[in-house]
DNA sequence: TTGAAAGCGCTAACAA
DNA sequence: TTGTTAGCGCTTTCAA
């Protein structure tokens, strides 16, 4: 398995008693090769264990590798892995492969990142832009690749984006929490305070508050990165003088942090409306009311897009949005107490 | 963005009025540059938006590409996504990344996949082996990078290989609930029915029911891939003549299945066992108890491997086992009616 | 139907 | 401290 050096093409023409040219043009079926010249080329290919290396061929050529970079800020969080599955589904046809690695959330990892995929002469590139990341560098006096930002615009790069309807969609559940009649409704955020996203839906709640008529409190808002984190933060929540009858958990692992206080607490009197689906959703008690994302859609539009691009699409950058979907299963329509 | 052509090792030492090597050097830290020199050369790379060209440089040195490719069935299921994090943060401070591509558990995409990350001379190979593939193909003359087995074998080549204890987790799992006083135990698998975790977890079933002398009666056990038909399948067994007491579900989307099921029906008498932890075990009705996996201990297990055999380490293949955890929670608990 | 020569962008080896 | 030459493995171009 390691041992001697890697077959080459010269290796396999030698072996052969032909030229590299011709044991390149029967692998790449490219000029015409006898019947007798294709069959003792690919015996001695196989024989051999040849693998044609990509890098010298794409070097060549100049043409860049068939891959798709994705830079996603946590592969353990199944909203991105479902995301890169809506990707690759996309181009898998077009005999591009996703490459996916994860910058932590660290905009130097995230760097780092991108430049291993610009390095390696990926045909596109598809990043979730980590918050405090700036991507100016990315537009320089170079031709490179495609670039197009998912579930949050960049910065610095005027480029392609999709993203969900993040202030819309937690619009529509905060109102759907004021039509249960409810004035006290928490926040619980992601971190950090300035993503993206959080902003955003943090937007669309106040959003509802102010088409209500109801004050902004901003001691009802609470932050969590993890379940855990999460679950603490909307414990303080109940804990308050004045506390909420009502909850918008700002993304899945905060919706699972507030599932879990709530129960904790044994509050099932406490309405919850979540951003982003959960598995067990509609098995939860009450069965939790969400505003769905369609992160398998979110990919496919990404991965639209970068085709278009490839395929020559010169016009101005696109940015477009992805909506919800609003989900009612019990937790929003619980009426105050 | 896109337009003229890349920049090359040439056009910055043209601009700069040096020899493309004195670039080289100043990029790789390589013998003795001026300060001057570099400074002018640091200034031109960032005027120009250089990448350096790494197929280019790795076909120079003949060296590997410092990537470790990791081939998964699933990227939307987060065990895999956690078990990518493990291997991530083990490899990282050696300065290599890791790509993530998916088989779709189709034995023909994973060999495509393994043959792209081949092609493009990784350093080493991660696969968690579909079901049908064989990896023969892998062990030819030729000489390759080393390949890690994860989650289960692969078929047809020796190779280094990390499992959970699946056999001996399970079997725990089920005298768990044999010990609750049950005597009719459904298993719902995964899919396919040859996959080796769900054998392996069966099996462990088996011998916990043969220990306490309880006959194997094969219309317990039940099936399905997703959520949606592991909860039919759960409904099934629940429609026997004689239903069953109490479940283990062979991994967290059957477990999901099940969980599904028991709440749709009201069934919280059935006792149940879960393979593989869920974020909101604890707070399900009746907390769910697991047999926990460490998926992040096997990313780490299958990393450190593949470090020692770039170290060079030559000794025949190992077979490591991360061990699973049996957490009790209450749903594992509780009587038979 | 096949081969020879050149060169993709970079670095090793040597020379200056 | 810097430059020159050659060559990694492949494909393009041209010739046979």
């Amino acid at each position: 398995m390691t041992g001697s050096r890697r077959p080459t093409l010269s290796d396999v023409a030698h072996e052969v008693g032909v030229s590299a040219k011709t044991v390149s043009r029967v692998l790449n079926d490219d000029g015409p090769t006898s019947a007798r010249t294709r069959e003792k080329v690919m015996e001695a290919v196989n024989r051999l264990g040849f693998q044609p290396n990509l890098m010298a061929r794409n070097m060549r050529r100049g043409s860049p590798d068939s891959t798709i970079g994705l830079v996603v800020p946590d592969m353990g969080n199944p909203f991105f892995g479902t995301v890169a599955g809506g990707i690759e589904d996309a181009v898998r046809e077009r005999g591009l492969t996703l490459l996916m690695g994860s910058s932590a959330e660290d905009p130097a990892q995230e760097r780092a990142l991108i430049e291993t995929f610009l390095s390696r002469r990926v045909s596109a590139l598809v990043v979730v832009p980590s918050v405090g990341a700036h991507h100016a560098y990315l537009g320089g006096v170079s031709s490179g690749p495609p670039v197009v930002f998912l579930d949050r615009p960049g910065s610095g790069l005027a480029t392609d984006r999709v993203v969900s309807s993040n202030r819309s969609g937690a619009q529509e559940g905060t109102a759907h929490l004021l039509a249960a009649g409810h004035r006290r409704i928490g926040f619980i955020g992601d971190l950090p305070a300035g993503l993206y996203t959080r902003r955003e839906r943090l937007a669309g709640y106040r959003a509802a508050l102010a088409d209500a008529g109801v004050p902004y409190d901003r001691n009802l808002v609470a932050s969590g990165h993890d379940q855990g984190a999460s679950a603490a933060a909307t414990e303080g929540l109940l804990d308050l003088a004045e506390p909420p009858t009502a909850l918008l958990a700002g993304n899945n692992f905060t919706a699972m942090g507030a599932v879990t206080a709530l129960a904790r607490r044994r509050r099932k009197d406490i309405a919850l409306v979540a951003f982003d689906d959960l598995p067990l959703a509609e098995i939860l008690e009450p069965p939790l009311t969400v505003i769905a994302q369609d992160p398998a859609a979110l990919g496919a539009a990404a991965a639209r897009t970068v085709l278009a691009r490839l395929d020559g699409d010169r016009t101005r950058p696109r940015a477009e949005v992805v909506p919800t979907r609003l989900v009612p299963r019990g937790s929003g329509e619980l009426p105050p107490r």
